[in-house]
RNA sequence: GCCCAGGUGGUGGAAUUGGUAGACACGCUGGACUUAAAAUCCAGUGGGCAGUAAUGCCCGUAUGGGUUCAAGUCCCAUCCUGGGUACCA
């Protein structure tokens, strides 16, 4: 699939689409573009030789001191001279025998070998050693690569170990100084100017880019380019089971199978494992070969290479589903089209989605891409599927950790821990509560823990602790089901949203969820006298009023930025504020009620009913705030000398700075504060602070 | 190595545009109710110093500098943690 083909497309929409920061960068460098050009040399004593090199710095022309050719390259064969005709042999199949793990496990390894063979530099006519290496690949750019050790990293380690030139031909800005030694180290950077180079001498590095760029094309030995990291890649899948290709094979030549007698469904096979000869799992299938009299699937015995062929074996990759199946959502019941134009252009593409960033080189890539080729076929009208991009951190387990004294069965207290020789054991979470091992309860958790001894600090055992992500054998497995057992689903759902931030990593301890579920049980107060429903029909106070106005604005903003955590804390300041009012207006609850349903909607539609609804509290509009309720009569000021606070005043929300400056200038602690100071300048910010600088 | 995100009490975390750091909750301490426990409710809770107390002062958002009347927030450098990536010319 050429995905590559669509480089520059990805990589612009990126700065379109609401996504996170990281996860654009993860695949802005994967796309790798990276601009320079590509120029072809000459191979001294071969007229009718030339090979093509990519550099992103031509500025760098005139530092060339060596070329360098991946081990894979196609003309290393027909450059090497007889003297080094052995051991370039000896390199590629060394090289060869290499596994990229190795090579990728020994980046810092430099290795590389003399053709024996010259290149011309197209401007000084001089001749240019060409070596071959492996830290060129032949899979990028060209395979080829101009080395310029003064200013590349790699070329430079590669001249020093095989005693090449580094020639410098730029001057690094003046504060890196004259100290710089370009034969210890290279200098990568752009900033600078040119030497020693002939017509772009004394230009900067941009400038002489564009020169070199011009030059060469001028003389009709190359052009500017742009390359990307970016790979096409094989659309199908060996080992794993995937949604099937229609296709079969007549004397091993592939045939489609019509589109009318699609779909073309799965066997069923015993397992969903690789053959024993290593044909993919498709291979199990004893129903996987086409009839095509009968246009159907049939027993693979059948086949008889004339009127029954084998069906392919290899399925489609897990982003041939998984790049547009959320475009199916929009008309799954459409049996002609995949989604038609109606439904699409109703639809449009998707507003938020949350997923793992572990997506960002692979399903977020692809369906970018396929959904910008549905665009071009014109099967959809936007050109990126997903506007907005959230995601979402994972809930860590807080493992609990007990400690056997050495060749013992003796288990010792994290407090005292130290004064032994320990080994730290998971305990399973389970049989720990705020720290406290339930000893009787290790002790039946396995046979070899029956008659363990425990040293306690004072009576009890502590364990320590340490979060990591939830696993069986980490023993920190914490099931919803438990806690929805214990706790109901939404005291679950509030403590998940309660935690934190949606995007952050967080650890999950059971022990917090009293507070929310205290929530829940303060909430249901409100509503209820003793046991007994009860709300009433009197006008609620200003209090109750603002409380529920400063929530609902609150919780609105919330929701906008997806700060659920917030929310939550905002409920409980509302629930504690009317409790102590001892609000049971209806006029206060009911909205509340709302508000609280899509945080809590179990108990927010059994309130509701009890309210005396029949329809369900999700159908109902979500109220807003009136600012009316919300207006301060006055404004409680911090006095801040110099910045720090020292004490309080309150002034009317209207009052004239002017006369709040005289009021906080006679006030005694301010001159106990100036201690005979005469102050400089008052900074009066409405409805924040005042500070006095003196 | 490079790129990105982050570092705030005992813990999870909050803090609008630079404007009272620690909201809310857990935990802990003390108290009320109770024969007792659970549940519930009330009060306190960043660290330090002084004071019988009210209160006052100092320090404090990874570290060191800087800008500012004012910095968790902005700038520079450093350290640490998590994630991504791996010779891409």
């Amino acid at each position: 699939m050429r995905i590559s083909a669509y480089a520059e497309r990805l990589l612009r929409g990126l700065d379109t689409i609401d996504w996170t920061e990281s996860l654009k960068e993860t695949q802005r460098n994967w796309i790798g573009r990276s601009e320079g050009a590509s120029m072809w040399f000459n191979v001294d004593g071969h007229n009718d030789l030339k090979f093509e090199i990519f550099t992103t710095r031509p500025d760098t022309i005139f530092g060339v001191s060596y070329m360098t050719l991946a081990p894979e390259h196609e003309m290393v064969k027909e450059i090497v001279t007889d003297e080094y005709r052995d051991a370039i042999e000896k390199y590629i199949s060394d090289t060869s025998k290499r596994s990229e793990r190795e090579r990728m496990a020994e980046v810092d390894k430099v290795s590389g070998q003399f053709t024996g063979a010259y290149a011309i530099h197209p401007f000084s006519g001089e001749k240019i050693q060409i070596w071959i290496g492996d830290y060129v690949l032949a899979s990028y750019g060209t395979g080829a690569v101009m080395a310029v050790p003064a200013h590349d990293s790699r070329d430079h380690a590669f001249a020093k170990k095989f005693g090449l030139p580094i020639l410098q031909v730029i001057n690094p800005k003046d504060e890196l100084g004259e100290d710089f030694d370009i034969q210890e180290e290279s200098f990568d950077s752009k900033e600078g100017t040119i030497i020693n180079s002939d017509f772009i001498t004394s230009m900067e590095v941009k400038e002489a880019i564009a020169e070199v760029i011009a030059q060469v094309e001028e003389m009709g030995i190359g052009k500017g380019k742009i390359n990307y990291r970016l790979r096409d890649a094989v659309f199908s899948r060996q080992r794993y089971w995937g949604e099937p290709f229609p296709v079969y094979y007549v004397n091993g030549l592939p045939q489609m199978i019509e589109n009318e007698h699609l779909p073309v469904v799965l066997p069923e096979v015993e397992k969903y494992l690789p053959t024993e000869t290593g044909e993919p799992p498709l291979g199990n299938a004893i129903v996987w070969a086409w009839d095509t009299e009968l246009n159907k699937v049939v027993e693979n015995d059948k086949i008889d290479d004339e009127k029954i062929f084998p069906l392919e074996l290899n399925t489609m990759p897990g982003w041939a589903g998984s790049s547009w199946y959320f475009l199916r959502y929009m008309d799954a019941g459409n049996s002609e089209e995949f989604v038609s134009k109606e439904s699409e252009s109703y639809w449009g593409s998707v507003d938020l989605y949350i997923g793992g960033s572990e997506h960002a080189t692979g399903h977020l890539l692809y369906s970018r891409f396929w959904y910008k080729f549905l665009k071009d076929m014109g099967y959809v009208s936007n050109e990126e599927p997903f506007k907005k991009l959230i995601n979402q951190g994972m809930i860590l387990g807080t493992s609990a950790f007990v400690y056997r004294v050495k060749d013992t069965n003796k288990f010792v207290s994290k407090g005292l821990k130290d004064q032994f020789d320990v080994t730290p054991i998971h305990a399973d979470v389970n049989m720990v509560v705020n720290n406290e091992l339930d000893v009787d309860a290790f002790k039946a958790w396995r046979e070899e823990y029956n008659d363990a001894e425990f040293i306690l600090e004072g009576d009890k055992y502590i364990c320590g602790s340490e979060v990591e992500k939830m696993s069986k054998s980490k023993y920190n497995v914490v099931s919803p089901d438990v806690i929805v057992e214990d706790f109901g689903a939404d005291a679950l759902r509030l403590y998940e949203m309660f935690l934190g931030p949606l995007e952050q990593y967080k650890p999950w301890k059971t022990d917090g969820i009293s507070g929310v579920y205290n929530f829940l049980k303060k909430l249901w107060r409100l509503y209820h006298n003793n046991d007994a429903f009860e709300v009433s029909d009197v006008e609620p106070s200003k209090e109750a009023l603002k409380t529920l106005h400063k929530t609902i604005k609150k919780v609105r903003e919330d929701i906008e930025k997806f700060s659920f955590n917030t929310s939550v804390s905002t409920f409980m300041i509302a629930v504690n504020e009317l409790g102590a009012q001892k609000c049971n207006s209806r006029a206060i609850l009911e909205p509340l009620a709302v508000i609280v349903a899509p945080y809590a909607p179990h108990i927010a539609e059994e309130l509701w009913q009890k309210l005396g609804h029949s329809d369900s509290v999700s159908v109902v509009d979500f109220p807003t705030h009136n600012e009316e309720y919300l207006k301060e009569n006055d404004h409680t000021y911090p006095i801040m000398f110099n910045g720090k606070r020292r004490f309080e005043l309150t002034f009317p929300i209207d009052a004239n700075p002017k006369e709040m400056e005289t009021v906080v200038l006679a006030h005694e602690k301010t001159i106990a504060q100036l201690n005979g100071r005469a102050p400089k300048k008052v900074i009066i910010v409405p409805k924040k602070i005042i500070n006095v600088v003196g």
